[in-house]
DNA sequence: GTCTATAGCCAGATAGAC
DNA sequence: GTCTATCTGGCTATAGAC
């Protein structure tokens, strides 16, 4: 029964939540200040979400289910491993250049609540590490790359993908860039990460 | 005029600050919280620290103080490069498997105060980029490692050895792994993460 | 569905006795 | 220096008119 020529409310919360949440974290977020973004009144976020947790839970979620898929690519995707590197590391720095609060957002949420975890990934038929680890041992065993276990290579290749993004503001600090340089940094990522994990594990 | 023969309630109250802040962040730790860690009267917190804020603000320059010089070492020691890589990592992995929870601090509040950093930096006496730069140009220019930009290199090992701190919760979601497995994982990349880096950059 | 007003709680900070 | 009691403000949440 929402009034279907405008945007309806819900939708502007959602949208206007998700900055705000995304940009203080739960503790730090203030149902004002999502109400203004919205251009909303206050009472309105209760109306349509009961609490603040549920519409915390709500962003979350949002934000958790676009960055799982992305990460499953580099488990589950048919396709060479090489290739599949170079893909994802040139997909997942596309996208989180537009998006850079995302993995910091969840990050925080997850250190703050481990167990949300658990019941996330369960639910989003996300097929675990049963065919990486097949892929990579294959990979060893015909000796297309240099043994490595299939644990250890998911981290870093995760590890070299996001931290820059997490660690955006202390990279900045050591390496002395402004913004725009950091900004160009970034982007000879999307293809300079790939190159040098093929690098280590190729013969 | 501390009370000098037991330990003075300034030292407890900043270590049971520093647990706090460290779980919790500036914006979810609470005063009374602090207090009661530290077996303390509240008031007694505001007598020796005026504020919340300043409070944090020790606890925070303290905990950048033991990470930056950690830094600094890849940038700054005297040491071939692929020695260099070896030593911080494990330096860095067996350091950080005792304070888990300081990497997470430090880059959770430096994104909600990017401007932290320029004046701990600052303040630091940290050298910079500058003979890290060089080194690095020397070892190219000499054919002794594979071309790479100081900066790239210096991103990528600051993230694998960062990041499985950072994101241990989705590390450990995805990888489907007990605490004690992750831990064992951790103590895996003390050198294996010196290995892939090598491997890499190596001719 | 949308608004105003306010209840109810909790946290940081201070006053003042000892 | 340490304690108890309390002020003050800010925040989530709800009641109730329209």
């Amino acid at each position: 029964m929402t009034n279907s020529r405008n945007i309806p409310a819900e939708e502007k919360i959602l949208d206007a939540a998700k900055r705000v949440f995304e940009n203080k974290g739960m503790v730090g977020a203030r149902m004002q200040e999502i109400a203004d973004e919205a251009k909303i009144n206050k009472s309105l976020l209760h109306y349509y979400y009961r609490s603040k947790q549920k519409l915390f839970e709500a962003v979350f979620k949002s934000a958790f289910n676009k960055l799982a898929p992305q990460i499953d690519t580099i488990l589950s995707a048919e396709q060479p491993i090489c290739e599949k590197i170079k893909n994802f590391t040139f997909n997942y720095t596309s996208f989180m250049v537009k998006h850079p609060y995302l993995p910091n957002f969840i990050l925080q949420e997850l250190n703050r609540n481990p167990d949300f975890v658990k019941d996330l990934i369960s639910n989003n038929n996300i097929p675990g590490m049963k065919k990486f680890n097949n892929q990579i041992k294959e990979a060893v065993d015909r000796k297309k790359i240099r043994p490595i276990e299939a644990e250890q290579l998911f981290i870093n290749i995760l590890a070299l993908n996001i931290f820059p993004f997490v660690g955006a503001p202390l990279l900045k600090g050591f390496l002395e860039t402004s913004d725009k340089e950091f900004k160009n940094i970034l982007e000879k990522r999307k293809t300079q990460v790939a190159d040098f994990i093929i690098q280590s594990i190729k013969l």
